[in-house]
DNA sequence: TGAATTATGTATCGATCAACACAGAAAAGA
DNA sequence: TCTTTTCTGTGTTGATCGATACATAATTCA
């Protein structure tokens, strides 16, 4: 295949997982490219024959983490047995995730690029993709809630899940501010505090 | 006084107005002295004069943001006669606020420097500061609530006021997705439902 | 009117930004 | 062995970053 050629001396995927940090905990125009090729061992030319661009490499690296770091999450989603337990784990997961000191606080995703003109640059086009898919994923499973009786027919699906997405949202901020995994679990607990009321069948 | 010496040709109260709106606009980082100087109507020289440093403008900008932008969401907290109009009039101020389609999206003091080293500089912890009052203001207000019997004696005033600012934390997040007034009022609808379980009495 | 004081506009500072030119090094194919 | 191909390290590109030097203009005080 494509062998020829001097070998590259350097783990592609530890390399990216390395500037996959660095994004995260710098957002997309924080991090400079002397950071990221510090952080990954490499010059700067490898970078750009490895990756093509500053750009390019950040897509990959959000790619990376919603392959690794934001997976069980959003699988915890699918597999609870009940809609609310699979909310309920969908959030603690998220506190758990977000809290955690060995890595950046919050989510990659959401906080990347908040600042990026939407008109220049695949960016922040791709990032508020990926969150819109996390809320489809949310509707969707609340409406599985639904079309299995856990939940009543005139629920908003919808609504529910814009709530517990921005939940999610808050969490990342909260987690920013050195917010502890109980503090985290104070807002799950007030989310699911909302699963009553909602579930209830008056659901606006 | 001080008016000796030429006198300024611009209005500092109008020129900070615009620095604040682009530093709400793109950030502390993302927003560049030329842009600033550019909005401002002004050369780089005379912002120094004026203001001192980048770093200080932003701090200016950010107090007169609370003083302006913030201030309504804030006094409705204090003045509705019960805490669940108090909270409930928070949020809809909030969506309010947000979504205005004349102004950035979202808040400044959420958004504004949030892939700051803390160690560097005092923007981040200047912005901490201040969503650490809201959460104190929050709270406060909570417990106002309980001491007039509207809500519970065991009611757990500093994990409801967590989670209702991390609910606004996250509706500026949403906001800059270019959510509309009515999804924000969606997730509004939600944190509310929140409260008829968490003012039953068994909150945590 | 003249000295002191403060603001303005031009032009630029060194540092850093993202990105790349180039030559040498290390592999495969002939 | 020799050509081809690809990667690596050094050094540098033009652009932009935040921040100023400097001369000039406009005001107050004496």
């Amino acid at each position: 295949m494509s062998e020829r050629g001097r070998p590259r001396t350097f783990d592609r995927t530890a390399a990216l997982r390395r500037a996959m940090q660095v994004f995260w905990a710098r957002g997309y125009e924080g991090a400079s490219m002397s950071e990221l090729t510090a952080a990954m061992g490499i010059n700067s030319p490898s970078l750009y024959a490895a990756f093509g661009s500053k750009e390019a490499l950040f897509l990959e690296a959000t790619d990376f983490y919603s392959h690794t770091e934001g997976a069980d999450i959003w699988l915890a989603l699918d597999e609870a047995p009940t809609a609310r337990q699979a909310i309920e784990q969908f959030l603690c997961l998220t506190a758990k995730a977000y809290a955690q000191s060995d890595r950046p606080q919050g989510c990659l995703i959401t906080l990347g690029a908040l600042h990026q003109d939407s008109s220049r640059g695949a960016i922040c086009d791709d990032l508020r993709r990926r969150r819109a898919e996390n809320h489809t994923a949310l509707q969707k499973r609340l409406e599985r809630g639904v079309a299995q009786g856990e939940l009543p027919a005139n629920f908003d699906a919808c609504a529910a899940a814009t709530f517990f997405a921005t939940v999610q949202h808050g969490m990342s901020i909260q987690a920013r501010d050195g917010a502890s995994h109980d503090a985290l679990l104070a807002t799950v607990a007030g989310a699911m505090a909302a699963w009553q009321t909602m579930a209830g069948g008056n659901a606006a």
